[in-house]
DNA sequence: TTAATTGCAAATCCTTTGCAGATTC
DNA sequence: GAATCTGCAAAGGATTTGCAATTAA
């Protein structure tokens, strides 16, 4: 289980935000990233190499809402109840997942709005949004496995 | 945003499991809500009544836990950061849920596995699964609003 | 009887916050 | 120089766990 969630304000990066040593580093460590990272996980990562690229947790932590509230990242709610952010660009779509190693790739022109405002009327709901995940084997791992 | 899982497991509920007060408390609370509910909403719903159906919040965790892995009750990741959980019955189904008043009602037969395998080996992905979420307005709360 | 279960409190884990000092514009 | 950040440590909130007492089978 794993969900994604996506708002859009421009507070932030849009408008009066600053360019900081710390929110460069994580930015930079997240569009490297080929799959949905925590904030734990960024912390380590960037405390780990040599150079002076540590940035505090509660930093990252900040960033990293920052960034999901611009609408610069998509979040997901692991079942260890961390969150990881994926970087992802505006607009409608869907992540399909693999199950072995973690990578994302997103799904555009999903085509379902048809099929979920039918299924909504069906049961009397109106004005439907969908949110898909679709989770499955990457060739590499399959051939691997 | 939110998620819903579910696991299959017998162990518990199914086999070995004691038949209790409390879990006879949790369980029917969690049959007569309509939306996902949290332990601590259990919590505060069983400590109000009158009578003796105080459950200790530790007990709740563990049924709820326990009857998800016994496949028994699906379970969302609300935003919030807690866990919600809704009574269901097996095999493959999806959510639609109010956004008003968070009432769900199951979706079958949803017929989603051709598109699903189709969008998948696009990206050369195999062994697809997929989750989908319905949000809408239901009858109800159109009305009202 | 006896292994499973409960309650309570302490312990975890992830995330948020208050605030003083460091920075960017 | 002023409004924003950052870091640190303390605070929070949800969930888990250790353990002795309780209870179902």
């Amino acid at each position: 289980m794993v969900s994604s969630t996506k708002k859009r304000l421009d507070s932030w990066v849009g408008s009066g935000g600053r360019s900081t040593r710390q929110r460069q580093l994580v930015k930079v460590a997240l569009q490297s990233a080929k799959r949905p990272v925590s904030a734990q996980d960024l912390f380590l990562e960037l405390g780990t190499k040599k150079e002076k690229t540590k940035v505090s947790l509660a930093t990252i932590y900040r960033t990293l809402k920052g960034m999901a509230e611009a609408g610069l990242a998509d979040t997901f709610s692991q079942d260890s109840g961390e969150t990881t952010y994926l970087l992802c660009d505006a607009g409608h779509h869907h992540h399909l997942s693999c199950r072995v190693c973690g990578n994302v790739v997103d799904i555009r022109d999903c085509g379902l709005d048809s099929w979920a405002s039918r299924a909504a009327k069906i049961h009397g709901y109106s004005n439907v949004e969908h949110r898909v995940e679709l989770i499955g084997t990457c060739m590499r791992c399959d051939d691997a496995g």
